[in-house]
Formats: structure tokens, C-alpha cells, sequence
DNA sequence: TCAATACTGTTGACTTTTTCAATGATATAC
DNA sequence: GTATATCATTGAAAAAGTCAACAGTATTGA
């Protein structure tokens, strides 16, 4: 696949020449918590959209299929806020699970400003099977860690996202 | 500034008709490494923008100055690998920086299909600067956080990201 | 030595994502 | 009741991501 050079210590002359990027990993930046952050992110939605892609589905909608199956019944301006996605991306990706039938827009009684963004029958099927894939592709990106470095991971992020 | 309506219970009925997305956290996606990771990585690289905008910099050209400030004299295909970009992204951000003199292209005289990517004077100053703000920005962005739980979550980051 | 193959940076086209302003319908505040 | 704010929606523009092709250079192997 990728430039996996890793044959390491090839010459006994200096890391000079060195051919991976291993060497970048003693920098300043491969220690900035943000950095590292958007590294594991890139990494780890790049395979989660990747193994979706066989449902036809991305990070993106699946979050919102997600949701929808949620039971929270959440509008459209919560999804936007929670996902933290401009409210007209929500237009469009509710728009795209409306269309393959998986959720629907139903106009909030108390506000009929507002549109609750429900699951159908059909679209809990498909999050069934989209939640297997995910978990499956978050196995595989957090498989250098325990269960219980895991959970800590969990923790953490939950107190810095929110 | 955003819709920060954080009148929790404003009124005695229940939840029904909560006004943040405060009620979204318990889902299950809220508990998602994947997704938090995404969440917390939008809100830190946001901040980070914001605060870095007055050096006319971005996450990402701040990243490829601190990589040609780091000693180690990397490659462009080296940046693009790092940093999980195509090469062709890497030219444009170098060419911004070459322009405003911050870094310079060197031709590798080992290989010369490649060029080294240097900081000049005023780049490894510019840098200086923008290590600060992102000092700053990172520390708000964890700021829930004790400095050990810091040390740990770079470990475990540090662990899946590479 | 020479030819085939592979890799580097670069360009350009194309798609996707992001960002932002404007609008109609509805709700809230004064 | 009138002004103001909010929601979903549209559309446009900017930024970011993806991909194929190219010239120059290196590597491989006959």
C-alpha cells in the first residue's frame, strides 16, 4: 500500500538518508496532543469510510443515521451543533437518508419551525449493520490499545469534546 | 457568540423540549472514540485557526513550519506522509511559505528528484510566535484537563496515531 | 552499458467539503 | 402587534481533498 519503508538500520551509515518518516516522530509537533489528534481522526475515518463505503454510507451520514435511531429525536439545528456541521450540510445529508429511506422529517408540534429527524424502520436495519461495520473499524484502529486504555481514551476525549 | 443557551431547566417540565443538544450526550455516538476524537480534534484545530489567524497562519502551514523548523530536514513526500496529505497539497503550502520567506526548498544532493524543506531566519522566528499561540490555544483546548491526564491522553494518541 | 521501472515534485482538472449570506415561515420579546 | 430572533433551506463562493499525467532523476537487472 502505502511507503512502508520500514527496513530500518539498512546502511550503518547515520539516520542522514533515512527513507520513512520515522525520524519526524521526535518532533515537537508528533508530541502536540492537537496534532496527534487530527492524526488519529484522518486515520481512523479514513478506514471507517473506507469498510462503510459498502453500505453507501460515510462517517458523516452514519453519524446522523446514528442519531436519528437515537431515540432523542434531535432536529436538524441540534445535529448541526452536536456534529459540529453548518446547518446546510444537514439539508443535504438528511436529505440523502430521506431519500434511500432511511429517516425522516417530521415538523416538531411545539415548533413547526422545526424539523425532528426520525429513523425508519428501514433506516434501523441499516444502522444494525453500519454500527457492526464501525465498531469492527474502531477495533482495528484502537488495536495497539487494552480495553481498559480504551475506556481512559474514552473518558478523555468525552471531557475535552464537550 | 454561538448559541450558548445553556439555561439548564429554565422551566420545572422535563427534557421534551431542551433547548441545547445537551440530551444528544448520552447516545450512542456521543461514546464513540471515533466521533469524540473527531469532535475534539474540530474544536481544537477551530481554536487554533482562530488564534493563529493574526500570523496569517493555519493548522496546517503552522505544521509544516514547525516540521522545517525541527532540524531534521524533511523531504516533501516525508511532509505529505506525516501529515497525511497528497503531495500535491504539500506544494501549495511550501509555496506559501517560501513566499513569504519563511522556509526555503532545497534540492537533496543525495537524490535530486527531492528538495529539503528548511526554515530560514525569519521562518524559525516565525515559528517561535506561533509556538506560543498554539501553546496557549492547545492549553484552553485542555483545559479540563489535569497535566498528567495530559501526558496520558498524548501517550495513547501517540499510540494510534502512528 | 543500457533499457525498463519506480519515485519526486509539480501542474491541472475535478469532486467534495466548508463557509457564508439571504430568504420564507414561524416563534419570542417588548 | 410590531420588532427581533430562530429554523430549515437555497445558492454561491472558497477551501480542501482526490486523481491522473509529466519531466527529471534514481534504481534495477539484463
Amino acid at each position: 500500500m502505502s511507503a512502508q519503508t520500514t527496513t530500518r538500520g539498512n546502511d550503518a551509515d547515520l539516520a542522514e538518508n533515512a527513507n520513512g518518516a520515522q525520524r519526524l516522530h521526535t518532533t515537537e509537533l508528533a508530541n502536540e496532543i492537537e496534532f496527534l489528534t487530527a492524526r488519529a481522526r484522518s486515520l481512523g475515518s479514513g478506514r471507517a469510510n473506507n469498510m462503510l463505503a459498502e453500505l453507501d454510507l460515510k462517517v458523516r451520514s452514519y453519524s446522523v443515521l446514528s442519531l436519528a435511531c437515537s431515540g432523542q429525536n434531535p432536529s436538524q439545528r441540534e445535529l448541526a451543533d452536536f456534529l459540529s456541521l453548518d446547518p446546510s450540510q444537514i439539508v443535504a445529508l438528511v436529505d440523502q437518508l430521506e431519500q434511500r429511506g432511511a429517516v425522516a422529517r417530521e415538523t416538531d408540534p411545539r415548533d413547526r419551525r422545526s424539523k425532528v429527524i426520525v429513523a425508519t424502520t428501514a433506516g434501523r436495519n441499516l444502522y444494525k449493520r453500519a454500527e457492526a461495520i464501525v465498531r469492527r473499524s474502531e477495533d482495528q484502529s484502537l488495536s495497539t490499545l487494552s480495553l481498559q486504555e480504551r475506556e481512559t481514551l474514552r473518558d478523555l476525549l468525552k471531557r475535552i469534546a464537550f
